[in-house]
DNA sequence: AATGAATGAGGGTTCATTCAT
DNA sequence: AATGAATGAACCCTCATTCAT
């Protein structure tokens, strides 16, 4: 076989690292972080403890690079899926709604992963660095949505419908065996197409 | 010289679990329950390590009083405030809201802790078990209004109004000093003043 | 009723004295030493923590105290009833034989605890020192006997006795429901009777 | 360099293995089982206190390896040395006792172990469960020989016999310097030969 | 004589991290 | 690149002992 180049070499090197993270966002997701040890991650990615911190220089990286993940993952996601069309009407509002919904089942280990590291102050400050950038895009991008629909006043809408999303994934993420997601939707949609 | 009578050791004994308490809970919000060391709450208590244990029988059961005691104080507070006005008229509906709200300035702190441990898996049987009794009350008054109210999905109803409750308290609790509190309150009974 | 004089306050601390050491005694026998803390031995004595070091300097001295009674308690016993007839006769020796056992039967805890701290380095010293006094009564005393009974070698017999008596000691306290008492009294009577 | 290979990690850790017990079993002996500290251990054995933790989960799986050992020690010789020749003949009866004499003399330190946690609650029922197996083997074989021999009480002789044991064993390894093994072991054999 | 709150030293244990190989 | 033995700091907890009352 020929020998591995230089890039394949950086390939394995990084489907690893992907493999660790992983693997940590569902230990520290189920277990909680500090329940969670560098021997264990280790060993459930098939690796030593020693060439884990080859990869991450402390257990705290892991987890900041976890973080930062998450949140490249939803302003990707977000970005692509659905800030293209950038017409903000009232359908693709509609459209955005459905998508919150989706991606609350689809990634509810990685939600779940944030809200228990959510409100330890060690991670905070790192948090809310990626929050600052993120949620501003999204808070701009729903401001004017609620302008386009002629809303009284677009920004308390906002703020409205953020508390109304944010208490439903903190609940599906608690319960996601019992909590109705599909009644709230209905509950979000029914009274969106009420008030516009 | 005398010793002390049982009644004062007693107060002795009520008053240094109260402290410790208190500071624990300060803690136990502010850095996570894992990263709060019983050596630093027997510090910023001033007393010594031994002593923590002559009162609580180990960290766990201190965070179960704690948690126990929240509880007791929502349930106090709300039987008192609230649950004496049994009819479930709209205006005790409107009153409750406005109950709640007040609550949620004057105890951030108890809030702010119960965030803070909400997701740590190990303490998720315990606090489930408090939450199961306590909150079957709050939705089974919740329910009887709306079906006072001729509402006509009272379940639904209430999930819905919890889930934007629970979202105002996670936000508010996360950023107390900008989260609008007094708008969500309002764009809440908007929606239910249309409602009804 | 009259004052108590000095002596009824005497006798008084006294009794507690002895109160707190038969407490103790059973204590150490059933859950070791270590096992057993100043605070358990207090509160089965109804007395506080305090009191007790009123009594007994520290937790080292409980113990020697209690070792010292036990000794004090053989060698009284054994003076009284063995020694006052001393006429070294054969009879006399089978008498203390079934002495032996009696006591074994009626003193079980005594003995009980003496092998569980029989090994403990700390205690060996202090043990050594009455085992001394104790046991060279006691062997110079077999060593008449088996003179008297013009046995070829008496301090070999003596050896071989007390090895024999040792051995049934240890068996009966560590398995006191089980071990067959009276089969091995009846055997070493056998082999005496056969020999002299 | 090449990492070490997996043999040559488990020789590694047999080897300190073996270490820790060795020296765990001498300062057992020497002071206790509670008077021993982890650290102690591991301070005489020139390792870190987390190592120690490397090899065993805790305390007490520490002592009962060294008492598996034990136990798998004297089956192993018992069953090399002497149960090899199962004719259960006088000869091989005496051989026995010579095995038991000479066992006590090269293994004195796993004896005085062996005595030192005998009455130590915490240890009992383990001990106990190893003991019943070993011991249950030897009975019977002690029996047989007795039986062999025409000895009316096989059982009581049994026991008898054990006791005997017993007692030498321990006031051996009580004083090693100064019990006359030999004598008592003459006196043991003559006894045998006058019987049989 | 009597109490139990309070201390502090020390014990067992865990685990992130390092390092020789 | 890869291993896991080894470290050491920090943790939770216990308990003999002291002391103000």
């Amino acid at each position: 076989m020929a020998p591995r180049t230089e890039k394949e070499f950086e390939k394995i090197r990084q489907d690893k690292k992907e493999l660790i993270k992983q693997t940590a966002m569902e230990l520290f997701a189920e277990k909680g972080y500090h329940n969670t040890s560098i021997s264990l991650i280790a060993q459930k990615t098939s690796i030593s403890k020693g060439l884990l911190y080859n990869y991450f220089t402390n257990k705290e990286q892991l987890l900041l690079d976890i973080i930062e993940d998450i949140f490249r993952y939803y302003t990707v996601t977000f970005s692509e899926d659905v800030n293209k069309k950038e017409d903000y009407t009232k359908e693709a509002f509609f459209d955005y709604i459905n998508y919150i919904f989706e991606e609350l089942k689809s990634s509810t280990n990685k939600l779940k992963f944030y809200y228990a590291i959510y409100f330890q102050k060690e991670v905070e400050q790192i948090i809310k660095k990626y929050e600052k950038v993120f949620f501003e895009r999204i808070y701009s991008m729903l401001i004017k949505y609620f302008q386009n629909m002629n809303c009284e006043n677009p920004e308390e809408e906002m703020i409205y419908f953020s508390t109304i999303i944010e208490g439903t994934a903190l609940e599906y993420v608690y319960m996601p065996d019992y909590f109705p997601l599909e009644v709230i939707k209905k509950k979000i949609i029914e009274y969106y197409k009420m008030k516009f």
